[in-house]
DNA sequence: TAATACCCTACCAAATTAGTATGGTATTAC
DNA sequence: GTAATACCATACTAATTTGGTAGGGTATTA
């Protein structure tokens, strides 16, 4: 139902936690406890936003994980990514693999469009904005005003 | 993947063959002649849109389907609807349920803007649109044109 | 009344997702 | 150099969702 992972709130879940003590190491026990997530459940969290390089892990006693990118500079899209892949609505507009439907796919590839618009609201907005709800009622608000100020050419 | 199914792109579709042909009625036989699907799954995207009232159905000998709504008047969104529900990226933002991790999840609503914003530009986007690929350019770039000129408020 | 063509429900198989378990490896402290 | 800490990698299971299919029912028209 266009829906996106549960894994990816629970990565956005984790980064607000390991952003809200900053420089400081969390382990796995710790952020679990922090956010209420089961213990296996952040480590496969963990392993998404580290192998995406959001998050900087290290091993051995004293280790831990702290958070990589400041919170300003990561994208909702980017935390998608990390759980889901590169986004794409249809198959078609993603593979290089031909669809059955030949004749009526042209269509399809309209999707690409949607599809990039999506990208490019998902990029615009960060975890920072994410953070501060107030804030990011502000530039909702603005985007939308933005989006119905467009007149759409065919209408 | 924060994809859509492949129902609603064959929606897409068949709305594009109906709208070609106008106030002609057509069998499910001919739509999936024209179409290249096979007759169980036009079967199966017929329901979908005709309960949707964007196709009008008549039985019996002489019977067939014809589209309801003009082209201009289908946005993509109510295609979107119409095979996989009402549109929500979260459980949270969707259900009445609370999830477990109470704690967090104030930020999780947040997906809420995020949500409201997708829903804006696949209202905005119409048959009519994806039938022509080169006005969808057009309409393409002028939103991407005013969403670049947002500038966020916390950078 | 018979032919046409939509309608409804249910079923099956494949793919995806969430959640869990387990043994391995790197780093630090003593 | 050994033990404790804590991340790493893989794989497995169960549940859910999705796509595709089947078969009998009902309305309309000639």
């Amino acid at each position: 139902m266009l829906r996106i992972g549960k894994l990816t709130d629970y990565g956005l879940v984790v980064l607000n936690q390991l952003a809200l003590v900053g420089a400081v190491k969390q382990s796995t026990d710790d952020i679990a406890q922090a956010t209420g997530l089961t213990v296996p459940t952040v480590r496969k969290v963990m392993k998404a936003i580290v192998d995406a390089g959001l998050v900087i892990a290290q091993r051995g006693s004293k280790g831990g994980y702290r958070i990589a990118v400041a919170p300003a500079q990561i994208s909702v899209l980017d935390v998608v990514q990390a759980f889901e892949g590169p986004i794409s609505l249809t198959e078609c507009s993603a593979d290089d693999n031909q669809c059955e439907i030949t004749e009526s796919c042209s269509l399809s590839s309209n999707w690409t469009g949607i599809n990039d618009l999506l990208l490019r609201v998902l990029r615009d907005i960060t975890l920072d904005d994410i953070r501060h709800p107030e804030v990011q009622d502000t530039l909702h608000h603005q985007i939308v005003d933005q989006l119905q100020r467009i007149q759409l050419v065919n209408l």
